[in-house]
RNA sequence: GGUGGGGUGGCCGAGCGGUUAGGCACCUGACUGCAGAUCAGGUUUGAGCGAGUUCGACUCUCGCCCCCACCUCCA
């Protein structure tokens, strides 16, 4: 358990930077609004739910024990829609989309949530919360629809601050059937001819939207939590509607802390699929490494917008390569053993420094960029402690901090094939041999040769006191 | 229109009432046959505009301009 607690988060429900102290000992209960998996997921989604990735690791670091929840939402109107465009059904089409989203976030090194419950899964316990809704007078049923009722909830509207017209506007007008207040929204909608039904009380119909995570937070983190995230865009009123769902439940507060991420935008505007200017997550995975991708993510703020390019993500790359090439360096000086001196007491003193500035700007609001700022500083510090050289034993000690670091943000690259294997490799090696020789020779020309045509093959060869280095690109 | 967030050096992007953020790009030097990597240093006397508070503001206050998001489904 962790001795103080000196993480401090911006909380959206006050607005306000408050200290993060779970409300049952070093258990931090999360839970965090998941996808709607009728399509594939895109970058969008890989931004948010890197930066709560982020978050939790970084609460695991300082010694929190993070229970973390994200639904999918399988049950809802675009999956029905898509669902009857294509003959699938709608179950079936959630689950395939959400187990391919799950394989990228996998790749994208997303630490898998502990539970993820489904709306299909749920509905026993939705149909309860509804039943406690409606005995509590906060909810009532017409025409098969059941709704909740706004106005018997004078609280509502404590995270976005939204005002009468706001309220008004905000309602679906397809699903006014039976409904008594404009601002109220559905908790059950009675099933349309042909779309996916369970029974109830009030026959035939579906769970709304919000109520799910309502449902689900309640019988899986208890009445009160946490944490509570999502994107920036469902703050209203998807996340209103949960505040204002739970508490009327149980008279009790629904969440301590609500974290909502920026968006991810092209060229200035939102990434989403109504817009279509959507980038999957599978495409950029394709086309580049997952750590490049998450560099991109954490060198902003998770409140932040992050505007995504090309030119952005190719000097995310850079970076990567840089933090590689720094531990390739540190590999390589292990094998020459220095002394312990001045030099390296000084090193060691401005690795700690930097580790220390880092922690500090994860403990102010997951401040990624500040820390970000400090594992380059590390860099630094690694790639001098190669070329001094240092002992082995401050070489390791400095690595392993680094990779400790660097792992938080999940920003450690793997390491890249060294070269090939078998017969490739004998002849690769030939090659280098040759051009050791001419070069031994002066024979430029030759060297020069082997080394471009190998280039032009995806071997960088890069040479250093202690012999050529080969990289593949 | 309402609500919330923001406008920082060529680009990306933080913190902070006065002390170098960091990266990318570019230039110079060291190292190298050259290149690359690395290290050292430098470049732009940084802060949308205007006013105010202050010994001092990029950081606080007010006004104006502009951008983005939410207000319909959305991570």
């Amino acid at each position: 358990m962790p001795r103080e607690h000196p993480i401090v988060a911006e909380n959206s429900l006050t607005g306000k930077k408050e200290r993060v102290v779970p409300l049952e000992g070093s258990r931090v209960r999360m839970y965090v609004c998941g996808l709607t998996p009728y399509d594939a997921a895109h970058l969008g989604h890989a931004r948010t739910y890197v930066g709560f990735d982020v978050i939790r690791r970084w609460l695991q670091h300082r010694g929190y024990g993070v229970l973390h929840v994200q639904n999918i939402t399988d049950v809802e109107d675009k999956i029905i829609d898509r669902a009857m465009q294509t003959g699938d059904d709608p179950l079936l089409l959630a689950e395939r989309n959400h187990k391919l989203a799950e394989e990228d976030f996998a790749r994208l090194r997303i630490l898998p949530p502990h539970l993820t419950p489904r709306v299909s899964e749920f509905i026993p316990q939705i149909v309860e919360l509804i039943e406690r809704l409606i005995a509590r007078g906060h909810a009532y049923e017409g025409k098969g629809n059941v709704y909740f009722s706004v106005g018997s909830f004078p609280q509502y509207g404590a995270l976005t601050h939204p005002n009468q017209e706001q309220m008004l506007e905000g309602v679906r007008k397809d699903v006014a059937e039976g409904k008594r207040g404009a601002e109220d929204f559905a908790l059950w909608k009675a099933a349309k001819p042909g779309e996916i039904w369970w029974d109830s009380p009030w026959g035939k119909g579906r769970p709304g939207w919000h109520i799910e995570c309502s449902a689900m937070s309640n019988t899986l983190l208890g009445a009160t939590f946490d944490i509570h995230g999502g994107g920036m865009d469902l703050k209203f009123p998807h996340h209103e509607n949960e505040i204002a769902q739970s508490e009327a439940a149980t008279g009790q507060p629904f969440v301590k802390t609500w974290l909502h991420c920026g968006f991810l935008t092209v060229q200035g505007e939102k990434m989403s699929k109504s817009l279509g200017n959507f980038v999957t997550l599978r495409d950029a995975l394709a086309k580049n490494e997952p750590e490049v991708l998450r560099l991109l993510f954490v060198s902003t703020h998770y409140r932040s917008r992050i505007d995504y390019s090309e030119a952005a993500l190719a000097q995310s790359a850079v970076v990567v390569q840089r933090i590689r090439t720094a531990l390739e360096n540190v590999e390589h000086a292990k094998g020459k053993d220095g002394r312990s001196d001045v030099e390296e007491h000084r090193l060691l003193a401005q690795l700690d420094h930097a580790k220390q500035r880092f922690e500090q700007a994860m403990d102010n609001d997951f401040d990624t960029p500040g820390a970000l700022a400090q594992l380059l500083e590390m860099v630094g510090v690694l790639n001098k402690m190669a070329s001094h050289p240092v002992s082995r034993t401050a070489l390791e000690r400095g690595e392993l901090q680094f990779r400790t670091y660097a792992n938080v943000l999940g920003v450690l690259p793997g390491a890249k094939q060294s070269a090939s294997a078998g017969a490739e490799q004998g002849l690769l090696d030939l090659l280098l041999q040759v051009r050791q020789e001419a070069r031994l020779a002066k024979q430029f020309a030759i060297s020069d040769k082997v080394r471009d045509g190998l280039a032009a093959l995806g071997f960088v060869i890069e040479d250093s006191a202690d012999g050529p280095r080969v990289r593949r690109t």
